[in-house]
DNA sequence: TTCGCTATGTAATAAATGTTACGTAAGTAA
DNA sequence: TTACTTACGTAACATTTATTACATAGCGAA
């Protein structure tokens, strides 16, 4: 079953040969909603490759404080492991799972073999770059010139086509959290949402209209 | 002379023959203080190697607002270029001489085939992707969890490693350009700061005290 | 010197966001 | 049902940042 799924997500950019050793060396595990998966300052050991679910990558100034920068999903990884390990260094970021999720963890020492041994993984990676890259530019973009409103409808929009429903399960605080910011400036600005007709408000739960 | 910075600059990560081949391919460019290297929207062609100087990479809304994102410094390049190259994509990002500044560019199709024949490019790129991850998560950072003050101060102390010197030759309206708020918020913090003694300010000129 | 330009200082005000405090409503378990 | 917990609504206020408007200071050119 796991087999199938690396198959199913990375045969269009892994090839063949390399799809068989990820089987061999890589540890699977699953993840339920909510678990974290890394957390700052934690070393890094292993690569991961999302096999099914959906990953959500936050910056922790250390002290409780996050700060959501982008959703991994399936047939990614996380590039921030990547630069981590290639450094040696701690993870800066924490990765929860945003829903259950699966999946396979690879060695870094492998990564930096097939890294060079590898075509197909070597452009595996510099694609995942160039998607991370241009994530974390649209954060910062997000961070430096849209008021909190905005922010707002947009990280519900963007909700919207992960979960493909408009009808988001969510808390308040949940939101504060991830855009940090207070619970209450959320209830504000989602109730003014409310009012422009382009949401609706229930206990636990978001329609988003627009 | 262009030779020798070359040298010096890259060869402690570029090995011989590479070197020998970005002599040879090498476009040769220099850029005088506030000239624009790439713009937003322009499509990318080459991949800059910085020989001296120092580069400001900018996030511009398109609209005239922008907002500094870091510095390139000799012996690096810009990997938002890359990310932009690989993609086939126009440029995301401002590039401006911060100093006057002497380039190598190097046409995009030798990036690619270096890529998969050279190890120490590949090192290089490597390398240069998680230089920028570093800064662009320090970046949001900033954005997200600092107030003005703390920015504006932050800004002031990177500028005094970049130029070596804590006297700053520098007008409000640039920083506040950087730091994408106003002339006036910039004028107060600034007043605010030297009366808490950590610099002094005379027309043109912030002295960092601290 | 005087004129004119640019950079800076600062007040007054507005808007956005953060904080505290408390009330109420919806769900849950006894 | 009652009691309890959790989520949400909202007022009142503080702080931060943005905006407008105008004054003054420094500097160079004529």
């Amino acid at each position: 079953m796991a087999n199938e799924l690396v198959h199913q997500k990375f045969h269009h950019i892994l090839d063949e040969t390399l799809i068989k050793e990820i089987l061999q060396v890589g540890v699977f595990r699953h993840f339920s909603k909510d678990d974290i998966i890394i957390d700052v300052n934690q070393p890094l050991k292993y690569i991961p490759l999302l096999l099914s679910g959906s990953i959500k990558i936050l910056r922790g100034d250390g002290e409780g404080d996050d700060l959501l920068i982008y959703f991994l999903e399936a047939g990614e990884t996380c590039t921030m492991s990547l630069a981590c390990c290639m450094g040696t260094t701690k993870s800066k970021i924490r990765a929860v799972a945003e829903i259950d999720s699966y999946l396979v963890m690879i060695p870094v020492d492998y990564m930096q073999k097939w890294f060079h041994s590898n075509e197909s993984w070597r452009n595996f990676i510099l694609e995942s770059y160039q998607t991370r890259f241009n994530e974390m530019l649209e954060t910062i973009d997000t961070l430096a010139f849209m008021k909190m409103d905005e922010r707002l409808l947009k990280y519900l929009k963007n909700k919207v086509i992960l979960y493909d429903s408009n009808m988001l399960d969510t808390k308040h605080q949940d939101i504060a959290e991830d855009l940090h910011t207070s619970r209450v400036v959320i209830s504000r600005l989602l109730k003014q949402l409310e009012n422009e007709h382009k949401i609706k408000i229930s206990r636990n739960k978001i329609e988003v209209l627009v």
